[in-house]
DNA sequence: GATTATACTGACACTTTGTCAGTACTGCTG
DNA sequence: CAGCAGTACTGACAAAGTGTCAGTATAATC
């Protein structure tokens, strides 16, 4: 249902017309439409953890296995886009679904900030706050996930690949230009 | 009103609690609720460009203009933070709201795709995809400055500065690295 | 001081939500 | 097969919020 109408359309009333239901019976499943988005992203969130494997698991060349992890979350997006803007969306009309959506993010930004400190330890990345960075590229995919994959017509998955990749790589993996570092105020 | 809850809770019979005046009053000055959150966008855009401009408008050191431009949206940002975010969670809830929010990111787009165009022609940013990647950084500019200022307690504007810039002048002013050019698939 | 526009209100109809008592259907057990 | 759970489901209700409208104050203008 999510790929014609945006989340906003969505009442109880309306999701149930289309299962021969009544509108009580939604209640029997979920506790309410937020409720049953917080288990749509559970669902979603073991999709793209698979797919982000390759880039948090690497050990021979990083940047190729970055590539691939976001090939794999894009493909996922452009499957579930819908779902995974609905939830974001969702997201802060609701307490709970708030929660749970910090949560999922805090989590990646965990991972990415891991793998990023690992890297570092091995040289492979430079000198740079890990744990803020993450936090932002994870925001910039997100964003960009939603806005391209949510709805149709989707983006070009290679050139939304391309964009991203550009700036996780350039971000991550160049040297410190002249005059970035120690600049303050 | 957005500081101490969040958009969810203000629905128009509580906004006009505090006024001292009737629920139908409200109608008077606006059509609903996210009529009058649209005309909160109007009014933080002005605000918005006008912190934005030594970028846009730099011809010496235009990596020093884009920090500038960043501090003084993240200036803007620590005041309205609540007021952003309020409009950015809202846009997805009413189709008129969402139109006048893809129009105002759409300009910033176009903005920074154009700065981006022009440091190209003048040698200053190599060869990337200027138009995609504008669309992407505008859109961490403004996840990030929604999640760190949009509530109590807001982020640290230094560190979100160094973030914001890193990335940026990451993206934008380095070399193409070795292994990216090309890459397709 | 009469007239006209503006600001505002009480009351209504409508929509959606969440709940609950109660019905129908299922499978199990003696 | 009768009786008994337990589950799945429903109709009807109360509560909360929305948008509208006829109508009343209040202020501004001539």
């Amino acid at each position: 249902m999510l790929w014609e109408r945006p989340i906003r359309d969505l009442s109880i009333t309306s999701i149930m017309n289309g299962t021969g239901l009544s509108r009580p019976a939604f209640y029997q499943y979920f506790s309410n439409v937020h409720n049953l988005v917080e288990q749509l992203l559970a669902d979603l969130e073991v999709e793209l953890v698979t797919a982000a494997m390759p880039w948090f698991t690497a050990s021979g060349d990083s940047r190729a296995a970055l590539r691939e992890s976001l090939r794999g979350i894009i493909a996922v997006c452009v499957e579930n886009g819908p779902v995974f803007r609905a939830i974001s969306e969702s997201a802060p009309l609701d307490a709970r679904l708030e929660i749970a959506w910090a949560a999922f993010m805090g989590r990646w930004d965990a991972a990415v900030s891991d793998r990023i400190a690992l890297e570092q330890k091995a040289g492979m990345i430079g000198p740079l706050d890990g744990s803020a960075i993450s936090v932002a590229l994870n925001r910039l995919d997100a964003s960009t996930l939603v806005a391209e994959f949510g709805r149709r017509p989707q983006g070009d998955p290679k050139a939304v690949l391309g964009t991203l990749y550009h700036i996780w790589i350039k971000t991550l993996y160049t040297e410190p230009i002249a005059g970035f570092e120690g600049l303050d105020s």
